[in-house]
DNA sequence: GCCGTTCTGGAAATTATTTGCAGAACGCCT
DNA sequence: AGGCGTTCTGCAAATAATTTCCAGAACGGC
């Protein structure tokens, strides 16, 4: 790739390999910026300059020296280099422990960000793309898709169901288990039931896979656990990474990981039919909006 | 807090969630910065002048709007955010952060995952944690607690409601903006009302929070902009930063933005009644246990 | 010690940024 | 519709920052 790039990617590597071939003033420059590079970004030439007890114009030559047009753009490269650095930096030293009662709120805000991200992170590497690709064609083909998911895992299913539907396409979603298996049992083949369980175990929505499988319509389940029960009975297995946090007052780590493979999930239909996609979005769009008018209370 | 930092941190946040408030000419300015930030960080403040057909002083006013002491300081910003959110796509190991049409199952794994990461890191570094401290504080003294949300926003608003439910506390969460109404209406002096809204401008959930903030109830709001009008109605305010992908086919990112505001309040609740805790959540793990009892169907 | 080369900082020249200002545009009130 | 105040905008002057030029200083080789 073309030198720019490489150079502003490690603009201290550069300086200090730049250092033999640098005359005694210019090198009192680099071991400056060396020493402390974060506190240079702040500096303007003449700042640099007065710190390192030598003239602008010396700055000035050195950042030619170390390959830059100037002191402009290696300032520039500096701080995109410095601030690099600083968030590499911040993804380590985010604890990796549990979350205690000894906490601050900041340090439980890093801890669940970490915790998070490694959950979208694992899942969407993890994901099995034939499985999802399957699962999104036969969604994209289904008459009607029923959506299922009791506790932590309902809110999955409904916000898949809010997408679908924005999309145009039939999609259920039923918090009631009785509700549900009625549904389920009236799927047609070619439909599609999608089905929500962290654990797998779930009897409720194991009972609601076979329905829908009994009534001939593809089965795709979301669930951490690929030897539960709801996988072995599911057509498309999309497999969750989620390890929950010992603090374990809510399923957050697994209910974030699950919404990540909706969302891969429904863009992968929305993909396929760019055609209704465009306008139902639109008319979507507009119905929400003339449907809020109103009055504030306060006026 | 440090707003310097902050600020570093998520630039075009910043820029975006300031367009509400800036002139026609600044606007035109923010979109072309948003548009292609890489290609703004090599523009002197004339470039990107000419580039948004305006004046250089448009630009610098601009910047000043913006939090900046003026373009020097924002360009070094620019550069800064860029660089660290390439940083964080190489991590991911794609090219571009938007989704389209032409990607790979995999690829748009890997976009989703990358977008709602950075989602959920800016989020939680920019975090009030005073207002957050606030909020749990209020929450736990709470005789009640009112959650409300519309459209993808009412899954937050849900999910905190079971969470809260879980630890043994009132919490309340209504779809209907008619019932939502009447109940923030009934709240007291002390309780709490929490109202989960991306754009802060929807309509019922202005008006919520204001019967709420009439009532005598603590009012959270939990928005992507600071600036709306129910930030400026709300005791707390905790503000995500999510940049919605172009393919704006559903609040993906914010949503996931959401739901960590709301664990990290959840957790910060629950961590300031250890008592509570510990029992209430047993107790509420045995009753779903015994509550699934049944047949399997296939049997 | 003299000469040529390289290095250095002062200062001028250039370039970039900010600020002051006056006209234009807009909304508001009558 | 017309007048009035406010805000917005770009021009241009003022300021600030950076680069270049130049002359003197320092060093090394003869």
């Amino acid at each position: 790739m073309r030198k720019g790039r490489r150079v502003r990617d490690d603009v201290l590597g550069e300086v200090r390999s730049a250092i033999p071939r640098l005359s005694t003033a210019e090198r009192r420059v680099a071991e400056q910026i060396l020493e402390d590079p974060e506190r240079v970004v702040d500096l303007t030439i003449t700042g640099l300059a007065e710190l390192c007890s030598s003239s602008q114009a010396t700055i000035a030559r050195f950042c030619q020296s170390v390959g830059f047009s100037g002191y402009r753009e290696f300032r520039l490269a500096l701080a995109a280099a410095t601030s690099r650095e600083q968030a590499a930096r911040d993804r380590f030293d985010l604890t990796t422990g549990d979350i205690d009662f000894a906490d601050s709120v900041e340090n439980i805000a890093s801890k669940i960000a970490y915790q998070e991200t490694l959950a979208i992170e694992q899942t969407t590497k993890g994901l099995d793309f034939a499985a999802l690709s399957r699962a999104a064609a036969a969604i994209r083909g289904a008459a009607r898709v029923d959506l299922y998911g009791v506790g932590a895992s309902s809110l999955t299913a409904q916000d898949l169901q809010q997408k679908l539907t924005r999309v145009g396409l039939a999609a259920f979603f039923s918090a009631d288990p009785h509700l549900a298996l009625t549904s389920a049992a009236l799927l047609r083949p070619g439909d599609v039931a999608v089905v929500v369980s962290h654990t797998g175990e779930t009897l409720e929505t194991l009972n609601v896979i076979l329905a829908a499988r009994q009534a001939g319509a593809v089965t795709v389940a979301i669930t951490n656990y690929p030897a539960s029960e709801l996988a072995e009975a599911a057509d498309c297995v999309l497999v969750t990474h989620a390890r929950e946090s010992r603090y374990r007052s809510g399923a957050m780590s697994s209910r974030i990981a699950q919404l990540t493979v909706g969302d891969v999930l429904f863009v992968s239909v929305a993909q396929g039919m760019p055609e209704r996609m465009a306008g139902a979005l639109e008319r979507t769009y507009d119905a929400v909006k003339r449907g809020t008018r109103g009055r504030r209370l306060d006026a």
